[in-house]
DNA sequence: AAGCCTACATTTGTCAGTTC
DNA sequence: GAACTGACAAATGTAGGCTT
């Protein structure tokens, strides 16, 4: 009988970014819980807990551990989320998450997680990995059937409905699954794909952070003329260029009397007349910032 | 308070190889 | 030779912890 390490993936399968929601009878779909990429290893009694880039992350969910204690007799490769399930907002919390991947002691008083789980990679001993998606999240039932702290993310077969239901709720977005699809690693498959929610807004760049000369990001302002973050994705090359001659045309003097901590160490070139960005992110984080900002479109940039 | 650290996600740029 | 693709590195940003 080989090591459980044999069947462990480099890296685990990952859903690829889609526009279009694929539709069909072939289709699966389930929602996106928003927390970290967990894999489990359980055999003789022992637990173990790897991240997405296979580190030990073991004693960091100790209660996840506690749940998967019933199972740990079996010898079972899982894979899914660890997600902070806020009961009043009815949907996992991203920042809880980050409080606990940056601790180092785990306070008695930590909120408790959820471990999400969506594959099995190994049961017993049969390689589960080539069998279609659909058996092997049969299979995940019923190994994992109410167990507390434990869950099988649902799979549904109306992905628009879903994704209503995510939006109306404020979740991250979808995942896509192709029901036989066997389990492969990466994103070397056109079998997973994700789709994310994001907010659109329409705002003002009214300074950019210059960097050896070169324009690094453009600094974004609210309704209210407060910062909101910075925005760098969604930049090429030509567009900072571009935006570079911008700011030399319209240079003006700093907005703000007090700048936010984040950019006083820049070097910021102000502009006299702001420039009209429509930015997409994940969502707020508690201090007003936006999550992953991404530009999608300057106006006025000759 | 500043600066560095770790961990993660994602895009952009680049290079090499393939295809038309 | 242009256009596409995959693999990879670099860049950018997120955020709290830790040290000074």
């Amino acid at each position: 009988m080989n090591g459980l390490k044999d069947y462990l993936p480099k890296e685990p399968m990952a859903p690829i970014v889609t526009e279009t929601i694929p539709s069909g009878s072939e289709w699966g779909y389930q929602l996106k819980w928003d927390g970290v990429r967990i894999l489990s290893l359980l055999n003789g009694g022992e637990v173990s807990l790897v991240s997405r880039k296979l580190l030990n992350k073991t004693a960091l969910y100790p209660e996840v551990v506690s749940s998967l204690s019933e199972l740990k007799e079996q010898r079972l490769i899982l894979d899914g989320e660890v997600v902070y399930f806020h009961p009043e907002l009815g949907r996992p919390v991203f920042q809880k998450v980050l409080q606990r991947e940056r601790s180092r002691a785990i306070s008695t008083s930590a909120p408790l997680f959820t471990y999400v789980l969506f594959d099995i990679l190994l049961d017993g001993d049969r390689d589960m990995r080539q069998l279609p998606y659909i058996e092997r999240h049969q299979r995940l039932q019923q190994i994992v059937a109410n167990k507390p702290g434990l869950l099988v993310a649902d799979l549904f077969n109306d992905g628009e409905s879903l994704w209503k239901w995510a939006e109306d709720r404020g979740w991250e977005g979808i995942v896509i699954k192709r029901l036989s699809s066997p389990y492969r690693e990466g994103k070397k498959h056109q079998d997973w794909y994700k789709k994310k929610i994001a907010i659109r807004l329409k705002t003002e760049a009214i300074a950019m952070i210059i960097r050896e000369g070169r324009v690094a990001s453009l600094v974004l302002a609210g309704d209210d003329g407060s910062y909101i973050g910075r925005a760098s994705l969604g930049l090429n090359e030509q567009t900072k260029r571009q935006l570079l001659h911008y700011a030399g045309l319209h240079s003006g003097s700093a907005c703000w009397k007090e700048l936010h901590t984040d950019l006083k160490k820049e070097k910021l070139a102000w502009l006299s007349k702001p420039l009209t960005v429509e930015v997409t992110f994940l969502e707020w984080s508690q201090d007003g910032m936006m999550r992953h900002p991404k530009l999608l479109g300057i106006q006025g940039l000759g």
